[in-house]
DNA sequence: AACCAGGAGAGAG
DNA sequence: CTCTCTCATGGT
């Protein structure tokens, strides 16, 4: 019987530990794209907040979102802190966007082409293209963050260099299936603030 | 009151 | 290629 490998032992682990965290939390998978946007590097709370205002203005779509006015899209998710780059960000990918669901190119598309299109946009980066890839689009692509390698350094699971290195990795150990990869990513974060909360509590008790 | 969040890009060396 | 800096709000 093969042995069964460390990576998948791990999720399994965590997904009895915490339970399903079902992200992305998003009624729509234009919501996905906004939301991996404004919460880069920043609290989802904040971003929360955001998006509420987008929801109670009827704008929360991609064609509001490229008519509307550039100051007063800043104004409305200014609680998600950098409102100005985000603002053009939103705006910039979601022409992006709406070319690329309203031509199927979603579906006429490899998986790396989608990527690369997605990457060509100034303020989307790998994180980011990958979120929206994987939860948007339940493209089979595993999502890295600050978190993920971490978790791979305290497993002494792997110590790669680059992004993709990482990605690849758990692509390769990890059964093809985006429910998993959806899921994993999710409790890898849910990890991170976990242990993170360990730190604080035993550097600050005397 | 410092520190950081579900990052990315530009500039220096 | 590898640092270092900037962007900004809100919670602990």
């Amino acid at each position: 019987m093969e042995r069964e490998n460390r990576v998948y032992a791990l999720y399994k682990s965590l997904l009895k530990k915490y339970g399903k965290q079902n992200w992305w939390p998003a009624e729509t998978p234009y919501e996905v794209v906004v939301g991996a946007i404004l919460t880069q590097n920043t609290n989802w709370k904040n971003v929360e907040k955001a998006i509420k205002n987008l929801k109670e203005n009827q704008l929360l779509n991609y064609d509001s979102i490229i008519t509307i006015d550039k100051e007063y899209l800043e104004s409305l998710i200014k609680p998600s802190g950098f409102y100005k780059q985000k603002a053009q960000r939103l705006k910039d990918f979601s022409k992006v966007w709406k070319k690329v669901v309203e031509n199927n190119l979603h579906k006429k598309y490899s998986l790396t082409e989608l990527r690369n299109l997605f990457l060509s946009v100034k303020g989307i980066g790998k994180e980011t293209a990958d979120s929206i890839l994987l939860y948007a689009l339940n493209k089979p692509i595993f999502v890295i963050d600050a978190y993920t390698k971490h978790f791979c350094n305290y497993y002494s699971l792997y110590s790669g260099k680059e992004y993709d290195d990482y990605r690849l990795f758990f692509e390769q150990n990890l059964p093809k299936d985006i429910e998993v990869y959806k899921e994993y990513h999710a409790l890898i974060v849910k990890w991170g603030k976990e242990k993170r909360k360990e730190r604080f509590k035993t550097t600050n008790k005397k």
